[in-house]
DNA sequence: TGTACATCAGTGAACGCGCGTTCACTGATGTAC
DNA sequence: TGTACATCAGTGAACGCGCGTTCACTGATGTAC
């Protein structure tokens, strides 16, 4: 939350005003979801009127999506953060399949550390050609759904995974993780012990490592 | 939506007004999910005061928790059907993977098909322990999550699934099939044409028959 | 360098909407005697 | 068998709330000449 966004304006114009309607819907995000996002309490956050918000969006669905895209943006840093501070053991074969582990369990760490967030990111249709648009990346420039696609390419090139599984195997390892962390935070599985929840993650990480 | 619920009373009392109310929200949950569940629009639909909910509900949400039970019901139903309907060949190793396979088909064509109910179902916070409450149980009298606790237990007998991987295996296969289902109807994945999701669907079984 | 002017980011006010929930109540029902 | 009475499922009215969106507008800014 910028001060900017807080502090009352002197001048007529906000001159960021669309950052700052996004930071506002950002935070309530966070709190409580996409549903939580609410237009006028955006601009109130800005100190404008608030109309002022169709200057930037054309409805609330549009707020909705570009908070969604920062949300992905973050998922995204946490995922590449998780990588980089991997060892690398030498061997591609172990190393690939240490890199997609790590992509999984950072995935669920995002989900369960920040669940407003993540199901603002990861919870709003949308069709998958947007999955690919750059504002939706993190810092290094890639979205989630890359960052997934190229640990999959590692696993292909290290001879762990077979060619001809490749294609889609996106929608595989992501939908499990996926489905362990909606499960968790927003369905029947939520209350499940940190600790239930840390083993089942495990267990999960590997049915995937044998199963793809 | 039974007629009585549209029918204007003659009564003063009305009868039936909490299997009416659970009616309406079901009608309301299925076109659009638990969020679409409104407490005053169900009493109209009943043709009864807003407040006289309150004499069957605690509050909104309790609405929507009997809705969401009714709606496990309904996929418990889907699930045992698709289950029936499996020939047997014998082999109770190969019959014993058919039944996952077809558990999880069953679960991932009711949230296609019915979306908003498999929102209802599956994607409200609710402890692990009502999930065995016979109140979300179908025809059968088993919940949803019991019916894939059964069909893995077959697996363990059929000498398929080692006895050491079925503690909180449920967990697993749920996860995987419940993610893609949450991604194509309600994430980044919706839009995905039906031919692709009928594909994945069965490289995702694929995968959790292997990687169990 | 100074000025006229177009642009367009904001304002102010209102529309139409419906929600969940609480209060004090009424009157149909079923039961005890 | 008839009657008094307790029960409690409903009523009617209101509270307090806030939303998204549209309309006609104003006035600061930056640019062209």
């Amino acid at each position: 939350m910028s001060e900017q966004a807080v502090r009352s304006r002197s001048t007529y114009r906000h001159g960021d005003l669309r950052r700052a309607l996004v930071e506002a819907g950002f935070a309530m995000a966070r709190a409580g979801g996409p549903g939580a996002i609410v237009l006028r309490e955006a601009t109130r956050t800005a100190g404008v009127s608030p109309n002022a918000a169709y200057r930037h969006f054309a409805d609330r669905n549009a707020l909705m999506l570009a908070v969604s895209g920062v949300a992905q943006g973050l998922a995204a840093d946490v995922m590449e953060q998780t990588l980089a501070q991997l060892p690398a053991s030498g061997d591609p074969a172990t190393d690939a399949r240490a890199r997609l582990r790590a992509v999984g369990r950072a995935y669920l760490r995002f989900a369960r550390d920040e669940p407003g967030l993540f199901r603002t990111a990861f919870s709003v249709p949308e069709d998958m050609a947007r999955a690919f648009a750059p504002d939706k990346a993190g810092e290094s420039g890639r979205t989630p759904f890359q960052i997934l696609g190229a640990v999959l390419d590692e696993l292909v090139e290290a001879g762990v995974l077979p060619p001809e599984r490749r294609p889609n195997a996106e929608f595989l390892a992501w939908s499990s993780v996926h489905g362990l962390g909606m499960l968790v935070i927003d369905g029947p599985l939520y209350g499940l012990t940190d600790d239930l929840i840390e083993r089942t993650t495990e267990h999960l990480l590997d049915m995937v490592d044998r199963g793809l």
